[in-house]
DNA sequence: GTCACATGTGGTAAGGTTACCACATTATTT
DNA sequence: AAATAATGTGGTAACCTTACCACATGTGAC
């Protein structure tokens, strides 16, 4: 492979000479940028961005930790934030956790050892301790892991609010809320407390069956709602599910077993992701979290991290969410 | 950022001891790991591997270049080849060509000043030329760039073969085909060629729609059928679509206007990606193209060529396709 | 005519790692 | 006892680039 040297030689000057060419950067005649120029065209130069990145500390790549990048929601955030990234000149290696505590860890070590500029973090199995020995920016999504990590979220409890009071307004007497897991403090678990309150402040009786494992897959939740949420759904008229595959699943399962919706049973969802959208049979009612803003924030929160080298921050975002009136309610 | 001098520093020992202790490699005294690996522990030390990829010229970076990550063929794709490439220590820069020749281009570029170690291409807008000048290996998905480069690829002509013949057996007598763009030599264009002879050997009227452009995105095709392929319905009997997103657009119109599906009008698919599978009404009929295997053959395809430093290779890949019978036939 | 400053170019250390050679000590073979 | 091999460790160039200092020439001001 060709370098600087070669370069240089070739239009007979120095290295540094061909150094500024490349970096546009400090005094250069003319005729010498040409000849420079020249030399790089005629063999074919490509600057090393390795040697760079080691000279200068910097590799303009970006790590994203996704619990599965095949699923729609996550499929399409890591669009945005590629896209946004690649603006700003940055690259993602994307690494999927699948939610195993073990590999997030591994991908973590490995990101420091490639020396990623930032991290975006969207798998949240790990300890909270084990992000503040990094010494790179990280922002994470739905997840507050300690006041100088900034994050970017959907307004969660919003959107549970919007939801339960949708239900309720459409005439739900009894309601169901099947949450994620509620083990770490994630910022969805909101969620259900915006159905709890909400359902209180209505005098609406409820429930809330907390998915045990996020596995998030339509298989996954299409068993769970058979083994878990079944035997009780008899008892109530309206569902406020975690996410639209959870929804999508449950609908299935009603009209397959003769409930009808939303007649006798109302299901809102959330995400209204790639999959959601695409689905026209039935048109989910369901809480759209603005992905693609968030991937650009997501983005340009942590390339200004990078940028700035502020390794803190207390810039969160929190983005407005919709409700998506469909057919389910 | 702690290098290994400190840690030589630390342990009392020379670099070169500690890099051997790093890498396993040579004669090391047991007490000497131990202090050496006590040092590390103790400051913390993470090798840097932009400094071994530079000094190794190998960075252990793949690069995937696809139209649009979000698409849910190329998401569960990106999904395999990252997970494959992990288990064999490589990483993943996913870039989104948009469909644009000059992004594509730009992200070549890109991937060679990081002196990636081989290219996955999925995205076919550019000249073959341009890809005859890397000096890393590439393999493609679904297109034959030169003998010399190695292709993945479902089986086409017999994914367009099982179509047609299902759609005849099930009794059409008037076939339409809505193909992908066919002015590039791409792979699936096979599909093409084998839903014409087909038709002809079993003596069946047929046509062709092309696609003009690859949006790839639902609402397109919507439009497009709308626009397109609506005014000919009515004389057709059969569809063999180029990817589910037409074939489940097509049923949508279909359904709207009244067009029984299967009765007037049978359809088939393309892909079994993971919004059809997920998708229940209608379970499409579609050719399901192993993708799991595609993503971890054009990996370790790639990977092996690295590791063996073959840039040339005639090792082209391609695996069987599969009817999967649904309810739009 | 001298000084200050703008312009243009070159040499070289540093960034973190490993490959390679050199050397010292101990163990084994003849 | 001498020769050879195995074991253990260290010094340093090289990978490719840029930052930094040094130097040379030209231009305008006083």
């Amino acid at each position: 492979m060709v370098n600087i040297k070669d370069v240089a030689i070739r239009a007979g000057v120095s290295v540094t000479t061909v150094s500024r060419v490349l970096n546009n950067r400090g005094y250069i005649g003319k005729e010498t940028r040409k000849k420079v120029e020249k030399a790089m065209e005629e063999i074919n130069y490509s600057p090393n961005q390795i040697a760079r990145a080691l000279q200068k500390s910097q590799s303009y790549i970006l790590g994203i930790i996704v619990p599965d990048s095949n699923h729609p929601f996550f499929s399409e955030l890591i669009k945005h934030v590629e896209i946004t990234a690649n603006e700003h000149n940055y690259k993602v290696l994307i690494c999927n956790s699948l939610d195993q505590l073990e590999k997030e860890t591994k991908y973590i070590s490995m990101l420091k050892e490639n020396r990623v500029d930032g991290l975006i973090m969207c798998s949240h199995t790990l300890d909270v301790e084990e992000y503040k020995k990094l010494s790179f920016p990280v922002v994470t999504f739905d997840r507050i892991i300690a006041n100088h990590f900034p994050y970017v979220a959907a307004d969660n409890y919003r959107g549970g609010e919007i939801a339960t009071e949708h239900l309720i307004e459409s005439g739900c007497k009894k309601l169901l809320h099947i949450s994620g897991p509620l083990k770490l403090d994630l910022l969805p678990n909101r969620r259900t407390d915006a159905f709890r309150l909400t359902c209180m402040k209505h005098n609406i009786d409820h429930e809330v069956i907390e998915g045990t494992q996020d596995n998030l897959t339509f298989d996954y939740f299409s068993d769970f709602i058979e083994s878990e949420v079944s035997v009780k759904l008899t008892d109530f008229d309206g569902v406020f599910c975690s996410n639209d595959l959870v929804a999508y699943a449950l609908y299935l399962y009603a009209a397959k077993n003769n409930i009808k919706v939303p007649e006798q049973l109302k299901i809102v969802g959330y995400d209204f992701h790639s999959f959601t959208r695409m689905l026209q049979t039935p048109k989910l009612t369901t809480i759209a979290q603005p992905v693609s803003r968030i991937g650009k924030i997501l983005s340009t929160t942590v390339i200004n991290m990078v940028e700035t080298k502020e390794l803190d921050s207390i810039n969160n975002s929190v983005v407005d969410v919709e409700l998506i009136k469909g057919e389910t309610t």
